[in-house]
DNA sequence: CAAAAAAGTTTCCGCGCGTAAAGTTTTTGT
DNA sequence: ACAAAAACTTTACGCGCGGAAACTTTTTTG
């Protein structure tokens, strides 16, 4: 890393003692020239650390190498470490990941997207805000747009689908709470900011109903993000008034019981298993924080990494199949029961 | 919207009636031109969907509108709550911010600052890893771009530093916590990933020295950020030894007390004031999730929106003062004491 | 209302690179 | 060793826009 500045491709073609055409061909794939011209370039390039122009690059380019990365809310750690796992994935695939969050916004959402557009993206990986989401923007982005979906599902729209198979992972909970006491009440916000909570709902009355109990779904009042505030506002009032019919409660995700745990704690109640308990609660998603509550939350696991790992995949089959590569997929990953002590 | 695709800035020029040098006045400054020739521009912008190439734009312009905004560790709600309100702060300011996160990676750190120099940034707002980054790569890095450094600060390097005022806010709830029982002991990690550990340290020893007490530090080992695990291995550890000397403990921050409040649950320590009560544990941050801990965490706020407020706002004056507008500044925001159940 | 100032138009060049075409050199296979 | 194939060089054009220069039109000012 020493000589003089080397202004652009040109320059550096000239140190190298290659022609620029061949030198743009390597970086565009160090493979697709012979060995002896890769290691004189990268001779050169160790020499006089040149980088080829972003912006030159793309502007001819029919397709970047650019992957957006869009997440509905970054200050739920679920969604922090999904972008980091995608982020590292991606990379690992020779693109460049750029992260964005909705902020829980539908038109920041539409904005990013609009945004997005003029950055000629090789795909997309969206994490879309669900109920909330102005379906027709998604809609037509995706398709100008190779999209994968995660976390959130959008009926019929986008390529493939990546995400928890609720039914499963909220049979197996179900199944745990009914086999060890009493049928657990189901506990959610009554305008779900994500889809989701839909599928959780209806999972938790065909798994009730399968078991031959009576369904008590209990909703909570209240818009956003701030699940925790909801949970704990919310469902301190659910407690006090009664409206729980049984001693266990299945929350339609961790931050929400994390909210109820703070609720149940004010009121002097102790939560956990066994006797001198007077409230079994869990949750679903094994959140990066549920192991630390008080109780530890028993909870069923999403498989962050599973998820990153099989949506870029399949971003990476639709890209490289050039956007007509078959069907749209839906791609579920099982959740595992995570036995903590709440429940 | 509708009328035939626009391609590029000429033919957009052409419909609008407006020549091509102006239309491109107007895209660089709305308030550059005429309000009657703006009138003009913009009507024909919403009849016909045109927007500049990105990259064209940005391949000749000395300086873009891009803003990096770089964070340590995402899925750490502290930085998706600062990169929110930060984000948006610069899309007032006619910015454009891309968000990276260093997971926690000092060559990751490296890699992005080495791909945001390609990038032409502004400014960056960079948040650095502190402890493990590779100094010299930041020092270099704020010699070449506008860089205002927050949250964690590096000694004599980066234009402006935006964070916490420390000595101030640790000197806060060591007064609470001595005026209202025993004085505190700190509970930190050994090796912290964080610079503001060294801070808060030295404020402890400083604030406990003038109210006549012994300073009692524990260490907590463990690299990484993963802070609550930490906070519960190594506390619980330091309870079962007997390390504590008090039965008061502050906490380096939010994390590390949420992971001591878990530990201190299972050896079934009563946490709070007053009798009946083991341990008064105490954090520092007002972590999103430091409301819900159980019991609720007492701790000491950081600003969140004061420290997004003048970071940008001291970007923004560097950007337009062009490199020289004075000296480094060091912009503190004080804490304030948020008195929940816990201590 | 004339003169000065401001804003807009025309014309032109350059940014750094992708990429195509035609010609030349090197490698591969037998 | 020789022909075919593969890789490289030379030359040239285009991408979409920023921005300078010289000139024309519109607006402001006293």
């Amino acid at each position: 890393m020493s000589g003089r500045k080397i202004k652009n491709m040109e320059e550096f073609a000239a140190v190298s003692g290659i022609s620029r055409p061949t030198v743009s061909k390597y970086f565009n794939d160090p493979d697709s020239v012979r060995v002896t011209t890769r290691a004189r370039i990268e001779a050169a390039l160790d020499q006089y650390d040149y980088r080829p122009n972003v912006f030159a690059v793309n502007q001819n380019r029919r397709l970047t190498k650019i992957v957006g990365i869009v997440v509905p809310y970054l200050a739920d750690p679920f969604f922090g470490e999904i972008a980091r796992n995608v982020e590292q994935s991606c990379i690992a695939a020779g693109l460049s990941p750029i992260l964005f969050s909705s902020h829980g916004d539908a038109s920041y959402e539409a904005d990013i997207l609009d945004n997005l557009r003029g950055l000629r993206p090789a795909g997309v990986l969206l994490a879309p805000l669900g109920r909330s989401s102005t379906r027709s923007v998604v809609e037509s982005f995706c398709k100008e747009v190779p999209t994968v979906l995660f976390d959130s599902y959008i009926d019929e729209i986008g390529e493939d689908f990546v995400g928890s198979n609720n039914d499963q992972s909220i049979a197996l909970i179900v199944e745990y709470l009914c086999r060890t006491g009493e049928p657990p009440c189901l506990f959610e916000m009554a305008t779900p900011s994500n889809p989701n909570s839909n599928k959780r709902r209806a999972a938790y009355i065909k798994a009730m109903e399968s078991h031959g109990h009576p369904v008590n779904v209990v909703k909570a009042a209240g818009v956003g993000w701030d699940f925790e505030a909801i949970g704990c506002r919310e469902g301190g009032r659910a407690i006090a008034e009664g409206l729980f019919s049984t001693n266990t409660i299945l929350c339609s995700n961790d931050r929400l019981a994390i909210g109820l745990l703070a609720a149940a704690y004010q009121r002097g109640l102790r939560v956990g298993r066994g006797s001198g308990h007077a409230l079994r609660i869990a949750g679903h998603d094994d959140h990066p924080f549920a192991r630390y509550t008080c109780p530890p939350l028993t909870t069923v696991s999403q498989d962050y990494k599973a998820i990153s790992r099989k949506s870029v995949a399949a971003l990476l089959e639709r890209i490289e199949g050039g956007g007509d590569a078959g069907d749209r997929r839906s791609i579920l990953v099982e959740g595992k029961l995570v036995m903590r002590d709440s429940a």
